[in-house]
DNA sequence: CGGCCTCGAGTTCC
DNA sequence: CTCGAGGCCG
């Protein structure tokens, strides 16, 4: 090399073009040419001329990849064409059923050809490149604007800061080039057993622990994270065009990106129910978690008169495979006693990772179901994540073990040893004796958790002291003083205060809320409200007949029984009583009103994170307007209020035909 | 009586 | 989210 004749300035330049180039062996085409010492060598040349000649330093030099400074935080960043989000199916009914409808729309027997690619579970990002130069680069947000993670970008090798060109070319002056940020699984199990080494707490699985370096804000730290690309498509474009999809993937790779080697275009959509197939059976083979194949109509001509709704493109599905399983040991079979007084036999696992998060306890709801299911305490078992994220166990995985027994349900409450009952034609075992610790204790935390939503106040607290014989009902609960508090550890002066400040405040809290801490039995949510409303106080429903009771919305002789049983109480009248006294809130009041208002008799169904809205606020907005909101769709939903990452809803209000509504849909359906 | 629809209850992980 | 079961309508 010519660093005698050159002047610094040709030098630098030289220095950054070989620098590069090692960097893209390195990173994008895994094949170095030479060694870690050798690259160090030239990038320490680099930084000693750019610190003598600091007018040399370009903002695409590799020395400048890992210089920023930590960033207070990220600043939001408009997309230049919008980041759509794919529709998903399941299995190849759907596929084919989907290939229908592409060639019904495209209305004629013009050929279709298709480009799958492996779907990487990572976190989508948008580079942009002007004159070839990457500029900055933004996380997906909600498709239209996400959060500048430029810095962070900059430190992952395998994104070039500079597109490599064809000799003569002149670079798009403006170009989004799409991809997924992911990390290596080899790199996801170095990096846990480094934070592990640290004390640190462990990420959860390879796909967290992507997102959450490239949303750090030091980049040194991001820096440190082997993170790598998968680059699978391009947003908005100037200057250059394609016919295709994959010609464009072509076309990327050329310029110094990382495609994804197993992309691939096919002429039927039986070779990519193939495809699909041959991958699910593959995955394991990858150094990255891949969760299903994308699937896009290869002509960008087609693509455009397909068109999308509601941001997902009619042109593209994710074909996501069914949910993972994994095989462990089941240890034992628990009883843990609910507040009502039902035996629930869950399950103590062998820990295994079943789509990236570790498994160690499963419901098994009742006996029956145990014993249909053939599941024995020993058994090595199946076990896979319902609908993404409940544990369950399917079933065995081959014969029983050698002296296992069928699961019966003990005869004895394991709490107070009460004889269990279970009524003729019920599926669940209970425990008879109101007395038995497992109500108070479980009543206590519903109530405060879901009754009385009291901050500060949770399970922990109520477990904990329930153990110190101080809270044994409701009505201790408000007797609790800041000093007996403060005995205890974890708590100063400001936090006692703080607690028993909420407590008392907890007292307004409305009449409907009250009855459903309770804890009557078949009385939810829904049916305290009714009741509430129906009749006022609780007095004219403590001296309501059970027929009374059944005018009711929504109650029927059953649940009636029930209620009149739970009045006709006399320690649940004296625990009436006593809280009365203590000034809760027995009387209906505004909040159990109903709302009159332009979308009163409609009912709602939120799915998925919206971006500016939490569930509850969502909820709040449409109960104002006079909505109901459940959490089932059926034909009478009036809409589905569809976030990011939907879930089985979405694929149910289709089905049945309910209106789906975006964010900003349902923003002016509020407005 | 059958078939929705809605509600209640228990749930896992972080 | 899922299951079980009560309520309601045809």
């Amino acid at each position: 090399m010519s660093s005698k004749t050159a002047t610094p300035a040709e030098r630098a330049a030289e220095l950054r073009r070989i620098l590069d180039y090692h960097l893209y062996r390195y990173h994008v085409l895994d094949d170095p040419e030479v060694s870690d010492a050798e690259y160090d060598r030239l990038f320490d040349e680099l930084v000693a001329l750019e610190e003598a000649n600091p007018d040399l330093v370009t903002p695409d030099s590799p020395t400048q990849r890992a210089g920023a400074e930590p960033s207070a935080e990220f600043a939001k960043s408009e997309h230049l064409s919008p980041m759509g989000s794919l529709e998903k199916v399941t299995d190849e009914n759907g596929l084919r059923k989907w290939a229908d409808d592409v060639r019904k729309r495209l209305d004629s027997d013009e050929p279709v050809a298709y480009v799958t690619e492996p779907k990487i579970d990572g976190s989508a990002v948008s580079l942009v490149y002007e004159n070839g130069a990457f500029v900055r680069g933004a996380t997906r947000g909600d498709g239209i604007r996400g959060e500048d993670v430029s810095p962070n970008l900059r430190t992952i090798g395998a994104i070039p800061l500079r597109m490599q060109l064809a000799e003569g070319e002149v670079p798009s002056s403006v170009l989004e080039v799409r991809g997924e940020i992911y990390l290596p699984l080899s790199g996801f199990r170095a990096l846990n057993e480094r934070l592990a080494a640290e004390g640190k707490k462990t990420a959860p699985n390879p796909r967290n622990a992507a997102a959450g370096s490239l949303r750090q804000k030091n980049p040194q730290i991001t820096a440190s994270r082997p993170l790598s690309i998968w680059v699978h498509g391009l947003g908005h474009r100037e200057g250059v065009d394609f016919e295709g999809h994959f010609e464009a993937l072509e076309w990327l790779r050329s310029r110094g990106f990382r495609t994804n080697p197993f992309a691939g275009r096919h002429e039927s959509i039986e070779e990519v129910a193939e495809v699909c197939r041959e991958w699910e059976r593959r995955r394991v083979e990858l150094d990255y978690e891949i969760d299903g194949i994308v699937i896009k109509v290869d002509s960008l001509a087609q693509q455009r008169r397909l068109g999308s709704l509601h941001q997902r493109p009619r042109w593209a599905r994710a074909y996501k495979w069914a949910p993972l399983t994994a095989q462990t040991k089941l240890l034992n079979i628990h009883i843990r006693v609910g507040r009502t007084g039902n035996l629930n036999p869950w399950a103590q696992l062998e820990p295994v990772e079943v789509g990236g998060v570790t498994i160690s306890t499963a419901t098994l709801h009742n006996e029956e179901d145990i014993n249909r299911k053939d599941i024995r305490k020993g058994d090595l078992v199946i076990v896979q994540r319902a609908g993404d994220v409940i544990p369950q166990i399917v079933g065995p995985a081959g014969p029983h073990k050698r002296g296992t027994k069928r699961f019966r349900m003990p005869a004895k409450c394991p709490l107070c040893e009460a004889e269990v009952v279970k009524p003729e034609g019920e599926a669940m075992h209970r425990c008879p004796n109101r007395a038995c610790p497992s109500r108070g204790l479980e009543t206590l935390i519903h109530w405060v958790m879901a009754a009385m939503d009291i901050e500060g106040v949770g399970e922990q607290f109520v477990r904990g002291f329930w153990k110190e014989g101080l809270l044994r009902s409701m009505p201790d609960l408000y007797r609790i003083t800041a000093e007996q508090l403060r005995e205890y550890e974890g708590f100063g002066e400001i936090s006692a205060a703080k607690a028993v400040d909420a407590i008392q405040r907890s007292k307004e809290q409305p009449f409907l809320r009250v009855l459903y801490g309770l804890n009557i039995p078949q009385v939810g949510w829904v049916t305290a409200q009714n009741l509430a409303r129906h009749f006022g106080s609780v007095d004219r429903l403590i001296s309501a007949s059970q027929e009374e009771i059944q005018e009711v919305e929504g109650i029927g002789p059953d649940r009636a029984e029930a209620i009149a049983e739970w009045f006709s109480d006399e320690e649940n009248r004296r625990l009436v009583e006593e809280l009365r006294d203590l000034g809760l809130t027995f009387e209906a009041g505004e909040a159990e009103r109903p709302v009159e208002g332009p979308l009163t008799g409609k009912t709602y169904v939120i799915t998925g994170t919206l971006e500016r809205w939490s569930r509850e606020e969502a909820r709040a907005a449409l109960e104002a307007k006079g909505a109901k909101v459940g959490d089932s769709v059926s034909k009478k939903t009036a809409g589905l209020v569809v976030g990011e990452e939907p879930g089985s809803k979405l694929e149910k209000a289709k089905r049945v035909g309910v209106e789906l509504l975006d964010e900003k849909a349902f923003e002016r359906l509020i407005a």
